[in-house]
DNA sequence: TACCTCATGCTAAAAACTTAGCATTTTTGC
DNA sequence: GCAAAAATGCTAAGTTTTTAGCATGAGGTA
């Protein structure tokens, strides 16, 4: 099996990651307020600094502070999650994973949502071959 | 915010855990195969025990071998990855997720599939409210 | 300016994770 | 029935992760 280097990630890093692609980009305070049964905000400066080492994150300055950003895009790290959670969790089968989804979500979506997924659909039937 | 009991895996603990659902039921060597990067045999099964001992895994007994298998079930473990997947990604919209699977597989899809797809939505138009 | 606040960088210790090896038991085949 | 093969349980050691604390520097305000 081949490996995944987003895999690697330890579970702190991994919660880390998760609150900066949540917020788009955080200082470390944001993060740590992001966070499931957080640490100190010295550990989380940490971890963001390590995260930043190994090329996960970037950082700007905001006045006195950093803020931090992920180097891959939201787009590609989306991506890369889905495919994963695909295959792991449904068989690699798209229907079944709309299937899921529309059940976790559907009593929550307005009338125009659906709609709107309806007309995603319909286009990727024309377009999509 | 709250804490996630599903995030406090480590790193193997996840690789083995995404192994056992994306076979559904595995003995230590079928893990072993279906890992990235994989340890020793020996590190496998003392995994899969750790991972019985936190409740995460149960096993039954097939000859003379062990074969575990997730004491959540595939169902809720989906429901719950897609859940945190949704959030972190997607900023919890079900459109835009969807956008994304059409987006990575359509290419893949056969027009059944899409037209079941259609046939979903129409399903949770209806009914889903 | 001088002080208080709030950042950062670094480091070392604690905790958690990961691994491999050995002793033991069970299965299998001759 | 016996030996080889293959499984398990346990344990201890190695490695990585995670944490907190302290030293230091920059920004803001009276």
């Amino acid at each position: 099996m081949p490996k995944d280097p987003h895999l690697h990630l330890s579970r702190r890093e991994r919660q880390i990651m998760d609150a900066v692609y949540r917020l788009g980009q955080a200082t470390a305070a944001e993060v740590l307020e992001n966070m499931p049964d957080p640490p100190g905000y010295s550990a989380v400066r940490t971890m963001l600094r390590l995260l930043e080492g190994k090329g996960y994150l970037r950082h700007d300055q905001d006045g006195p502070r950093y803020v931090y950003l992920p180097t891959l895009s939201r787009d590609k790290a989306r991506q890369s999650a889905l495919k994963q959670l695909v295959q792991t969790f449904f068989d690699n089968s798209t229907e079944q994973t709309v299937a899921a989804l529309l059940d976790i979500s559907k009593s929550r979506m307005s009338d125009e949502e659906l709609e709107r997924l309806s007309r995603l659909i319909e286009k990727a039937r024309k377009e999509g071959r």
